[in-house]
DNA sequence: GCCGTTTTCGGCCCGACTGTTTTCAGTCG
């Protein structure tokens, strides 16, 4: 298992204390900068162990940083973050975490009223500890005790399913407000983040007071944060934050493009301006003017203010700093390009509608293709098809398929993946299917070792198609298998077996970062939405976020293609 | 702490809101 995000979290922990300690500010973010990098790293660190030039090598981390992770991995400790941890409270990374409270603030919470966690923060409220220190009126503390509350109820980040509803609801609300131009939802939603910290709203209009009046006053608010004439936050019933970005009738492109982010984007576009002498903010590009009011270069179109910076437009799923910076980007899977679902279920198991509900409805959606793939006899909490109940299956999809018009059904079925990498039937039961879909179910939990060999042992079964939700995670519920993803792509490219992006936004598993790793590695994708019922073919277009922020092309996705590619291609898969 | 075809030292992105202030610090995104 790779030790980047172990170091990753110690590198961040790093970080916090020495805000704490009141460090400076720049040597933080440096320190976050390692951790980051070390996530998104696709090699492994703890490989680098005798290598010191080969960690100094990769950007973001100099000397400093790869004596400590080398330190690390020798000794399983780093002396100078033992050293950070004895002198600061680590109880106090929790209390950084509640809103409103930032290094300043606890620091001082911690020096001058012995504030060492989120308990003794509360009893120090209780005792009125807090209003005899600096700026700290009743007003402040009455913040911090919501915010504390908040942060015992709330999980952290929302799905971005739940949040895309939220958003799209309260800017359909919105919309028809006097004086409202244009009006949409950006930041990590925007960029199609499998979950999100809250929403970003960016308006413009002619009346922000209005919009603002309006914005406050929808239903289920739970706490109107602030309220101004370009920024106003609520947080809702839901607990999700909702901020909007309000801007005169001028401007949208650069508003949009600076609440898009990411933060790791939008601070190498202001480099990049300002290497060339210009400035950019959420209200435009602008050219130093010999002391004069910079000069306004560009604001209305994201495009333009792109160009102005020699670059194309990035789509917003690339805008996180992960190598979009380049004169040629490929270009992205769309909606559009997708003809086939290969993954999906019926009343035969664990689904809603039968064989030709579903055909139906996948062929108003406009599908060409539908594979049925019920689950396999030891998913018996899904009702699991035995031998017998899965050939009369197979009979009856065929015989569905020999009805309908419009659309191919593929009999097929998503095997269980046992333990050690063996599959739930038979290959002479398999040989008979159209597709195979191949997934880990139970065990759920297993050292990544193990999981690593059991999903390569899939993925190289010769009748295997489609290995299924890999990791099995399911976003704020479990964490799912922890495979070396680069070896199972290696694996998988070899045995021509695509991995799926499972796009119910449960899941999507594959994740952006491991799509983007099978893309590098040169397997195949597919997207499918695992639909147990008719709306669920609507879960697409979060697989195709996901996908997109793993760079996928539509002619590396297996659903675009033609009906009879896609055949020889199974076909093609099973001779080896 | 990291980085560098103008630099191995001196920089490191920008602006709004809140709550406390009488001119601004801290936080957030």
């Amino acid at each position: 298992m790779s030790k980047n995000q172990e170091i990753a979290d110690l590198f961040e922990e790093m970080a916090d204390l020495l805000e704490l300690t009141g460090a400076n500010a720049f040597r933080v973010n440096a320190t976050r900068k390692v951790a980051r990098t070390l996530e998104e790293l696709p090699s492994d660190v703890g490989d680098m162990e005798n290598d010191p030039k080969q960690i100094t090598a990769i950007d973001g981390i100099g000397a400093g940083s790869a004596k400590r992770i080398i330190e690390y991995l020798q000794d399983d400790q780093i002396a100078d973050l033992e050293a950070l941890r004895s002198e600061v409270p680590t109880g106090l990374i929790q209390v950084l975490g509640v809103p409103g409270l930032g290094p300043k603030t606890v620091a001082t919470l911690w020096k001058e009223a012995n504030v060492t966690g989120l308990e003794s923060l509360r009893k120090a409220i209780d005792r009125g500890a807090l209003e005899s220190l600096p700026r700290m009126g009743k007003k402040t503390v009455d913040n911090i005790r919501q915010s504390l509350d908040f942060v015992a109820a709330a999980s952290t980040r929302y799905r971005l399913d739940q949040a895309m509803q939220e958003a799209e609801s309260i800017v359909a609300s919105l919309s028809s407000t006097p004086g409202v131009n244009k009006i949409t939802y950006a930041g990590s939603l925007r960029r199609g983040r499998d979950t999100v910290g809250d929403v970003d709203i960016i308006a413009t209009t002619s009346k922000p007071d209005a919009l603002a009046e309006r914005f406050t006053s929808l239903p289920e608010i739970a706490k109107v944060q602030a309220k101004g004439s370009t920024k106003c936050s609520i947080r809702r019933t839901s607990g999700l934050q909702v901020d909007l970005r309000m801007f005169k009738n001028v401007g949208y492109g650069a508003a949009l493009l600076h609440f898009t982010g990411s933060k790791e984007h939008n601070v190498v576009l202001r480099q990049r301006a300002i290497d060339r002498g210009q400035r950019l903010s959420e209200y435009g590009l602008f050219e130093e003017n010999d002391g004069d009011e910079p000069r306004l270069l560009e604001a209305e179109s994201e495009e333009n203010i792109y160009a102005a910076l020699g670059l194309p437009w990035i789509p917003p799923p690339l805008r996180e700093d992960r190598g979009e910076f380049v004169d040629q980007l490929p270009t992205l899977i769309e909606i559009k390009d997708i003809r086939s679902d290969l993954h999906s279920h019926t009343t035969a198991s664990d689904g809603k509608l039968s064989i030709e509900e579903m055909a139906k409805a996948a062929k108003k959606r406009g599908l060409k293709v539908l594979a049925i793939t019920d689950h396999s006899r030891s998913s018996f909490q899904a009702n699991g098809l035995d031998v017998d109940r899965l050939k009369a299956h197979i009979d009856a999809i065929h015989e569905v398929n020999d009805n309908i018009k419009g659309i191919t059904l593929l009999a097929g079925s998503e095997v269980d993946i046992h333990a050690e990498g063996n599959l739930d039937y038979e290959d002479d039961i398999l040989a008979q299917l159209d597709i195979v879909v191949a997934s880990p179910h139970m065990p759920v939990k297993q050292e990544p070792a193990a999981a690593t060999k059991r999903l390569i042992r899939a993925v190289s079964h010769p009748l295997v198609n489609i290995l299924g939700h890999p990791t099995a995670r399911l976003i704020n519920r479990r964490a799912g298998l922890e495979p070396d993803m680069a070896a199972v792509v290696a694996a998988a490219t070899d045995s021509n077996t695509a991995l799926e992006i499972n796009a119910n936004p449960m899941r999507l598993d594959l994740r952006d970062t491991h799509a983007r790793l099978a893309m590098e590695g040169g397997c195949m994708i597919s997207i499918n939405t695992d639909a147990h019922g008719a709306d669920q073919f609507d879960l697409l277009r979060y697989g195709i976020m996901t996908a997109q922020r793993g760079w996928v092309t539509a002619d590396r996705c297996i659903n675009t293609w033609t009906t009879a590619k896609l055949k020889k291609w199974i076909a093609a898969g099973r001779t080896s």
